[in-house]
DNA sequence: CGTCTATTTGAATGTACTCAAAAGCGGTGG
DNA sequence: CCACCGCTTTTGAGTACATTCAAATAGACG
């Protein structure tokens, strides 16, 4: 039931047969329909959701009314507005689901006992932070450095699965261009070949 | 003459004599003069920096040999190339002083070994990882939904004591706009008054 | 004081945007 | 199974913001 999770874990920490029942005993599962939301601005992240199949899409509308993508979270990824849930104030993001999608819920209040039960997971945080981070790190660098089109390519190149998978005008908001725009630059880049 | 720095990590988790003696037997200090590189592209980045006084910048060079400002790291600040340092390839990334500026390095294999010795540690650099993440994600944002005026104001309100240390053109770096157009906005600006 | 770098200003260019409309695609109900 | 509706993608024309290149001015440092 908690498979993929675990898995994931495993990857950074390794947990005692012990451990690994009190972590889980604090998991909850919630299944999300297509467009239906995990989080929506203004509400408190309460939990911290890993995705074990379907595909979250984390966005922010400003003050005109645009949507603009943060991050999309497939299988296998984290995702949450961490400022709110760390902090328990109001979201300044939403969070929807694209397709249908199962998520594991941390809450707050359980992860804050865990990390008292369970030292390690700080070290678990501590890696997917850092990790999160170098990832974050790359994105910046290449809205600052790189036109739309290589970073629609670099996007391809590092998230194949997104590509096939994500609707046009989705990638375009996280690209920060214009789903036109997307559309030309796809057209460029089939025309070159 | 660590003070600084366990000040800034007393913000986070609590030490005792003892542990306060094994961290800071780790760690070393270093002064960098203006202008001075503590970290180049290509080589490793042995340790994390902590800036008790002074002004470092992180920046990449892209392909064309322009200058990208990733982040500016003043008093009682954290830096360093996280990528490189925590997997120990080669930086992507340079770090050079701005001003004359001295620093607290905790090495990779010393830290890696305090990780055993104070497992708090875990904690304090999960929550670094996580603060640093926020602030990332708020930049991320910025990039995509402000144009270059808002994203200059949004700078000063943020960093005020940065606007009146740090020259221009390297505000514009950061900004991922050209000396130029700063020079042109802050005189918009001006003029709007 | 002179040199070197940072900043300002100008003119031409380009990339991506806005607005508008057409075409394509998918899902739903008759 | 087809027809329709809504949403996504494409295409076009005009526009805006920031860039590039170039030159002048201002400031900092030895």
């Amino acid at each position: 039931m908690y498979d993929e999770i675990l898995k994931n874990v495993s990857r950074f920490i390794e947990l005692t047969p012990e451990e690994t029942n009190v972590f889980t005993s604090q998991l909850k599962q919630k299944h999300v329909t297509k467009r239906e939301f995990l989080l929506k601005e203004g509400e408190i992240c309460r939990s911290i959701f890993y995705v074990s199949h379907g595909c979250l899409r984390t966005f922010f509308v400003d003050p005109k009314g645009t949507e603009h993508n943060v991050q999309f979270s497939i299988d296998d990824w984290w995702c949450g507005d961490l400022q709110s849930f760390a902090t328990q104030t109001a979201a300044r993001y939403n969070i929807g689901a694209l397709e249908d999608t199962d998520v594991v819920c941390i809450d707050k209040v359980a992860l804050d006992e865990l990390y008292g039960r369970i030292p390690k997971l700080e070290k678990l945080f501590r890696h997917l932070f850092q990790n999160a981070l170098v990832t974050l790190q790359d994105r910046v660098l290449s809205t600052m450095c790189d036109p739309a089109e290589v970073r629609y390519l670099n996007f391809r190149r590092k998230y194949p699965q997104m590509d096939n998978r994500i609707p046009q005008n989705q990638i375009a908001s996280y690209l920060g261009i214009t789903p036109e725009s997307l559309s030309r630059i796809r057209k460029q880049i089939a025309d070159k070949k």
